[in-house]
DNA sequence: TTTAAAATTTAGACAAATCTAAAAAATGAC
DNA sequence: GTCATTTTTTAGATTTGTCTAAATTTTAAA
């Protein structure tokens, strides 16, 4: 029922590398925790005993659906403290996550409950990733990838799903946020490069980027 | 220049049994972390080394100034997580220390100086000790033991000195808390036991009680 | 001043988490 | 299908923090 900082790291990429239900594999998990593979595998029978894994040795492992509770667990109080960071104490979208990797190890249910009380519930983070509430459930939302988005209707940012330093960085200097509103204005195939119009400028944004942005996109709007 | 959780919980530890300059026994420390004295004196030897205390083999040790400064960052980001946890989140005053046991070890200056400011630079935690400031400075106030203040001249408890669950318990259960205003009614020799008036009620407390109550008292009111 | 008791340190062991290097299993090119 | 390459696991070591039991040092009583 409590787990080490270690094995909380761990449980959590795992998660986000799993996805819908995909296996991981030693090495992609050594990769994203920059460690190395026997660390891995030493962690992964630890976690299997615990049963919070189906490990098959050699042929990769997902969470169990005690594992992904637990996931889900610590990405909500990770969220929940990104959001206090931004909201309450003015750090920047690109601060927060790394401060939040420590605070999401503190796993008091009652302490976590409160917060999400005192932000107000909120259902997205800083970077538009949704929170899980208290019972561990996920709000849903008619997301967009950039590129889907029709020509000339508006578009709001809601979602980033990339939150390096190098993406948020760029997106800063694009001035492209959560809640930024936008339209494409033109879509180049040869690269797959979009012109976007934000606040009456016209931005040029490359394929990467954009298929790391998210939209809503309200189809009865006029 | 950073710590892990077992030496910031030793260091704390220290500088909480040295007061003002007293030095610290292996079994005091021991007993206090709950822990083993053999521990006490593998971790004695590691702190040394760091030079974050003066350790003489056999006859205690106390923290250089180094350590002392350690010492006072790590409490500063205990009770300003503690002052959070209570006026944010409501947790009552005997939650809060726990809860903040945790919190104290993430260890990001910006971070705390942030949530300083947002707390209003708060300069004492919900049970009345004083909050470090950024420089690692302590506000002073002229403090008196309940035993000494007047009888029949009003104080307001700033300070109980003693945060066990049993001492707060009884507080609770007498209506006494930080703020609580008071008069001593009554004080038998026999055994240091007062009478208060609190909002019209008398109130009877021991000597131990009294010992960890604080209070300000200013002379000059009438 | 001797000696028994108490306090402290040392010795040796163990669990957790990590590493490097070697062995084993799976995969894919031919 | 064989075999070299890649991936994964195992073996053995290391660091940190802890423990018990034994040795050492201090202390305080007789
Ligand atoms: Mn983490
Ligand atoms: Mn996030
Ligand atoms: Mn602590
Ligand atoms: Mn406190």
């Amino acid at each position: 029922m409590n787990y080490s900082i270690s094995e909380e790291n761990y449980i959590k990429a795992i998660y986000h590398l799993q996805g819908e239900s995909g296996t991981v594999t030693t090495n992609a998990l050594a990769e994203k925790l920059s460690t190395k593979a026997a660390s891995v595998t030493d962690m992964m029978k630890k976690l299997s005993a615990k049963k919070l894994l189906n490990y098959k040795p050699y042929y990769g492992f997902t969470l169990s659906t005690e594992g992904k509770k637990v996931a889900l667990f610590i990405i909500r109080r990770h969220r929940l403290w990104e959001f206090f960071l931004s909201q309450k104490l003015g750090f920047d979208w690109e601060e927060v996550h790394q401060l939040a990797e420590e605070l999401e190890h503190v796993s008091n249910k009652v302490l976590i409950d409160r917060l999400d009380e005192f932000l107000g519930f909120p259902p997205f983070d800083p970077h538009g990733d949704p929170i899980p509430d208290s019972k561990g459930r996920i709000a849903s939302r008619n997301n967009l990838p950039l590129s889907l988005l029709p020509k000339n209707k508006p578009g709001i940012v809601c979602q980033v799903t990339n939150q390096s330093a190098e993406m948020l960085e760029l997106l800063k200097h694009k001035s492209i946020g959560i809640g930024t509103k936008l339209e494409v204005r033109k879509h180049f195939p040869f690269d797959q490069s979009l012109e976007l119009k934000i606040k009456k400028q016209i931005v040029t944004i490359s394929e990467q980027l954009a298929k790391n942005i998210f939209v809503t996109y309200d189809e009865n709007a006029n």
